[in-house]
DNA sequence: TTTT
DNA sequence: TTTT
């Protein structure tokens, strides 16, 4: 009886943050910001653009997929959860984080250029047809595309689909 | 180039703090509890429940709605945007609070009764002719409505449709 | 640039139809009612009930999911992207069918029974510790869960977070 | 029990219809496409482009800001419900059409230009000190804005908080 | 019929 | 700390 969805489409702050466990599990994390706009209302007040971080944490599949390919400056979509924890700073204060736990993180062109998206999608189907980006992280590049409720990144995207209709 | 959206729907903590201010504003906000129930993996590690919290926050139109009628235990269906503001604890040390600015708040009857839903709905419908919850604060009370992509609870929700489909 | 994503909780209106193709993938449909609970105008007027059918439509691993725990009377959450066909119909007028392509199924308690949410979410967790349902399909059942932006049911949901926090 | 919720992002394909009817009301509609961008498989096969397009749907304050602004090649963020309903062809077949009634619609920059979003967000905001767009159907103009959750057009997007915090 |  |  309960729902807990976000999602999200921004752009990276920086280059994300990779951990290994000994278990063999990993996380990975980075910023995301989303920006609203500034705008001026009719008595004159400037409302001033705000931009908003959300920490994003990912894991399981979605790790190797944000270590291969995501970026500071990618345009992502991001659909998960929010969950905030609590811990104790150098101070032993409690302190508290929120965290948007991420089901699914897909790239969201910004427009530009007609990326190619086969290579960002699925981390099994690296023997594609399609080229590989060359260099990964010169700036603008996002291996992009465009989402119509983007599918998961692992278990279905790429898959052919053989069906007669 | 931005989307910073959540979707919402739990059950309300504690009664609604509402505020006013000298500049005619007001605002309110209350904690919202989402669950995520716990199971049992097929190697026996047991995973309990966990229960998220948020803060929610409503403005403008949404103050009246929220104090007239959402308490305690109420059942809603809530959708914001993400906002994390910055405060000077007690210690002058920078504190982050992650809340959700709601843009839309609504009953969400958890199933049981077939609930009433006009009477929550609309501010300007006061006058309409269903019966008034007599005691909004007993318990599991839930002016509630099924939430179909739920409209506005103001500007939208019971204003006749006089079209012709 | 594009995004297309529809978010539902209702109720299956029939058993799935599921059907299998010589390439060996396979399909699985049925339809999923939403309501909108009907009300009262302020100058009288009765708004009726209106219930919204769906054509849900599940590929790939969701196949073996909705064959296995899906039945008439189900509540379930269901994310997905809208996507309209043609056909000729018997006369040879081409026909339009709208259906909602699943990316995520998940059952969703309709708040009564603490469900046991462990077998129904995932295909590979079938030797766990939980016991089973029993007759699956008298009425009410649901192996339902909470959905906290319900991950993933087969990649993510089951899996152990051995994680540090 | 219920929810019945659409999020989309895509461009207009036509200059929208609006029709008045004597009770006063209003209706505008126009055709949104999302698109998939296409791939190719690992195994050579090709997965081409699809293009879905959406009958959208606005009534009540939605109208008049869909009238104003809203053009063909336009990009939109709309939310709102699924709708099916049915009428009979010319031929006394019974036909099923289904509709997005949009709950919200929000202009989506596609990137480019910094557009100045204040004159497209507000009815009751005609009076603002931005510049009105000279020639509001040449092309490309899109008086966009980024969306945070988009505010409701109407209700709530330019009005000022003057909130302490 | 739109966009990239 | 990102983008527009």
């Amino acid at each position: 009886m309960s729902l807990n969805k976000v999602i999200l489409i921004g752009n990276v702050g920086k280059d994300p943050d990779v951990r290994y466990f000994d278990s063999g599990s990993a996380i990975a994390s980075f910023p995301l910001a989303t920006s609203e706009r500034g705008y001026t209302l009719a008595n004159g007040t400037v409302i001033p653009e705000r931009t908003e971080w959300h920490n994003i944490v990912a894991r399981r599949d979605l790790v190797s997929f944000v270590e291969k390919w995501v970026k500071k400056g990618s345009g992502l979509y991001v659909e998960g959860k929010i969950r905030t924890r609590t811990y104790d700073d150098q101070n032993g204060i409690k302190r508290y984080v929120t965290e948007i736990h991420a089901d699914r993180i897909e790239f969201y062109s910004t427009g530009s250029r007609p990326a190619d998206s086969s290579m960002a999608q699925t981390a099994t189907n690296t023997s594609n047809t399609m080229s590989q980006p060359v260099q990964p992280n010169t700036g603008y590049q996002q291996p992009g595309t465009a989402i119509q409720s983007p599918s998961p990144s692992f278990s279905e995207s790429n898959e052919a689909d053989d069906l007669p209709f």
